[in-house]
DNA sequence: GTCTATACACCGATAGAC
DNA sequence: GTCTATCGGTGTATAGAC
């Protein structure tokens, strides 16, 4: 029972704006404000027009964080090839992630398979190549971790750029300078 | 302009099956889900009745996340007091808090003022909490944290145990032994 | 205290004109 | 490719019967 409508290139201008519109709404707004109508006037056109470009608003949002993920993957990518990969990627975590999109779509994900599968690809996908950097470095440097790991350091890079941007952009810092110094100190030992 | 509703009493039986229902809804569906209908069919009462009880669905919100923020200040309070304070927190924050809820209410306080103080509010009160548990206890035992420091393990038991959590509630599970292996050895250290 | 009924706004999605 | 118009559905919140 497949609809008998066409839809429009997701590389042009207009269906672009759309993905640019959808974030602006999700990252002031939360996903639940996602909606045709208040997209559609964020991008400056009409609502029926989202429909000619996706099929459903869910294909909407998996598209949002499918160019996203690509994106960061490609930074990543470039960066554990540069010339202090681990400082490369934890500045990257650091500045530019958007950790208010980021818990948007893991909310999503919670309920969302099509958003699920894709955040579960990309987090395996981005912990591994992190951890294989990072075990990589170590041994070129004779950095002994222990009693960390490669795979335990990648994910506390994670995991606190991500609470440390959260919370900074609601007004709690608790801590965080005392973190970063941590981690600073971790770097060093990878120079 | 104020409403010449009356209200009933938020410790009342069905007052509280509301709530419970609404945590239901926000693990299972997501904050989105979380709409009168659902809530009262999921609480076994109809639709209107919640507009008995609360004022608007903001407040079913708000009352939610004050009552489990209350019992986990509650729970906190207690385990300091233990005779092992570090693990007692650790395994609360491993294994009573509901991660799925939490990043619900993260996500939902980047854009509901109400819930972002009072979330606000807690984290700065336990993060403050344990950070100072970890540090008598650390004087009390004679172990030196350095280059960590009470507030940087504060931070990272939260962010830690909240990632952790969180992913594998979804069947990501990379890094996470590593992870738990380190912060063992680091409880070890409280022995 | 709980119900039914209803007003009104908004949303997803489609059809068809231009 | 973009628009207008429209459908049925669902959301919040209130009024009033029992």
């Amino acid at each position: 029972m497949t609809s008998s409508r066409r839809f429009g290139r997701r590389d042009s201008e207009t269906s672009l704006a759309i993905l640019d519109a959808t974030e602006r709404v999700m990252r002031a707004e939360g996903y639940g404000a996602v909606t045709s109508r208040r997209v559609a006037e964020e991008a400056g056109i009409r609502q029926g027009l989202v429909y000619y470009y996706y099929e459903t608003m869910d294909e909407v949002l998996l598209a949002c964080f499918q160019r996203r993920s690509a994106q960061a993957l490609a930074r990543y990518e470039s960066e554990v090839r540069s010339e202090r990969p681990v400082h490369a990627i934890w500045d990257d975590l650091t500045n530019t992630i958007d950790a208010r999109l980021v818990f948007e779509f893991v909310a999503l994900a919670n309920h969302h398979e099509g958003i699920r599968e894709e955040v579960n690809r990309f987090l395996v996908k981005t912990r591994r190549l992190e951890a294989e950097t990072i075990r990589k470095e170590a041994e070129a440097r004779g950095v002994d971790l222990a009693p960390a790991t490669p795979a335990a350091i990648a994910f506390l890079m994670y995991a606190a750029t991500l609470v440390l941007a959260s919370e900074s952009s609601t007004g709690v810092t608790e801590g965080h300078d005392d973190v970063r110094a941590l981690f600073d100190w971790m770097l060093k030992r990878f120079e």
